[in-house]
Order: structure tokens, then sequence, then C-alpha cells
DNA sequence: CGAGGGACCTGGTTGC
DNA sequence: TGCAACCAGGTCCCTC
């Protein structure tokens, strides 16, 4: 479910409500995520929660000893309601906070994770070898050109590498693609310096306005605040099956990567 | 090292 | 109406 504009979007909405609050009470439902979840995550009450950082698609609680890293998945969700609502289906875990509010995560595929870190979160095995931060200046036109050489996979498939850039899921990757005139199915290593340059600028103007809009909600994603958020509306081509909006050819869908893959074959060369 | 595919899960939608 | 098949925003891990 959730790319990076969805995981920031949430990380904001959640950030206000937890930044120097103490854990109550950790309540683990339903262990059994992508990774079980560890025992040890239940005994963190009493701990301050100073800050909520992201990295990638991971949402990173700094807390006042340690931190706890949480991946959404495909469809997770955290919100922020009153401590004592009744739990929600698939709501596997809930953090109560020391000021009657709670933080619950829902996800009904278990793809998500939850897991502790007593060292630097950024040092895990699962975050040491990301790529750099789109919206981040590690990310421009010279760093995805050298990671493009001599790679046949799909231009898509190597902007969805965590490993090369991350943050950028199926939605955004057809997005940046469409807006950067490139054909999803093109070979990463037939893609020239300057269009290099122009999905680079694709991929942050995609993220940032999706960021601006709230995330894109397609079903199950809603807010912290249980709204949902609005870039749908302003999605081009994926789940379009009509038009392009700039030219009028019929938008084209076709599986690249066992992904749903959405473009335009007048525009996008 | 790179490419490709399976695996992990549940729920909603589609089609016979 | 009933049920099987298919699809979904992620990404790790295995094989070749």
């Amino acid at each position: 479910m959730p790319e990076l504009p969805e995981v920031e979007t949430t990380r904001r909405g959640i950030e206000p409500h937890l930044r120097g609050r103490r854990i109550a009470d950790l309540i683990l439902r339903d262990t059994r995520l992508r990774w079980p979840v560890s025992p040890e995550i239940a005994n963190l009450a009493g701990r301050e929660i100073v800050a909520v950082a992201r990295r990638g698609k991971y949402l990173l609680l700094e807390l006042d000893r340690g931190h706890l890293i949480w991946h959404l998945g495909m469809s997770g969700s955290l919100r922020i309601l009153p401590r004592g609502t009744p739990p929600a289906p698939h709501e596997h875990v809930e953090i109560e906070l020391d000021d009657g509010q709670a933080l619950k995560f829902r996800d009904p595929r278990r793809f998500g994770a939850l897991l502790y870190s007593a060292e630097d979160p950024l040092a895990h095995p699962l975050l040491a070898s990301l790529g750099p931060e789109p919206l981040g200046d590690e990310f421009d036109a010279g760093y995805l050109y050298r990671r493009c050489r001599g790679r046949k996979v799909a231009i898509k498939n190597l902007l969805m590498n965590s490993h090369v850039v991350v943050g950028v899921g199926n939605i955004y990757a057809s997005e940046a693609l469409y807006l950067a005139g490139i054909r999803p199915g093109r070979a990463a290593g037939r893609i020239s310096k300057p269009r290099a340059a122009r999905l680079v600028d694709a991929v942050r103007a995609v993220l940032s306005d999706a960021i601006a809009h709230g995330g894109t909600t397609l079903r199950d994603f809603t807010r912290a605040d249980g709204k949902p958020g609005y870039f749908r509306n302003e999605l081009k081509v994926y789940g379009n099956t009509g038009a392009c909006p700039a030219c009028g050819a019929p938008v084209r869908q076709a599986v690249i990567g066992q992904r749903a893959t959405y473009y335009c074959p007048a525009c996008q060369t």
C-alpha cells in the first residue's frame, strides 16, 4: 500500500502526537508479521518517544533508549485514536500513550514489520544497504545514470529497487516515467544522461506533489487521522483505463516485473 | 554480480 | 447466489 508519500504522510500525522510522550503500555495482539515481532518489544513501557523519523518506507520511532523500526508493508496503516477504542479487525499492535491516546497498527495482509533496534537503526541490516532518498541531494542525474550503466532490467524495476533509490513503488514509478516521457520497459542501460536527468526531476516532482496532497488512497490507505490522501485525483496514468491526459491516446496497460504498469505509448519512448 | 521468479498474507472484485 | 480465480500500494530470498 504505502509508498514514500504515504509513509511520510503517516509520519507527519503521528509525530505531533508521539513526540515527548511516554509509552504507557504496548499491546501485541498478533506477532505474525513479516518477521515475528520480538516479545521484548512488549517490555518498552515507560520509554519516551523522542522523535519520529523516516528512512525510505521505514518509520523510525526514536525512544529515549533504542528505536522501533516500522514498515507498513502493502496494507499497513497507523492511526492515532483514543485509548480504549475497541480494536479494529487486523489491528495487531497498539502503543498506549501516557496522555490517553493510542497509536494503532492495522495490517490485514501482515506484510508489515515491527523491529526493535538497540543500536543505530540505520545500521540495521535492512536499512544499511538502502539507496539514497529520492528527495535528497545524493539522488541526482549523475547518480541515476551511473546506476543504470550496464543494467538490462526495465527502468521501472530499477526505479523500484530500494537499493538504487528508496521510496518509489508501483504507482509513482509509473507516474514518474510518464512525466519523464520514458517507456517503463526500456532497459535501464539504454537511458541517456539527459533522460536520467528528466527522470530524477520527475521522481522528485511526483513524490513531492503526492506528499503535498497527503498521499494516494486507492483502497485502504488512511492517514493518521483516518482521512484519505487526495493524490489519487492527480494520477495521470496509474489505474487509467482511458485516454492520456496530454495527447488523448489510449493509456496502455502491461505487466513488467510481475507488476501492473501503465503508460502512454505516444508520449513515452 | 545480475536477472527472474516464488514466497509471504488477506480481502475485495470479477467472471463463470 | 456461490465459488474459484485474480488482483492489490512491498521486498526478501532463492535459483540460474
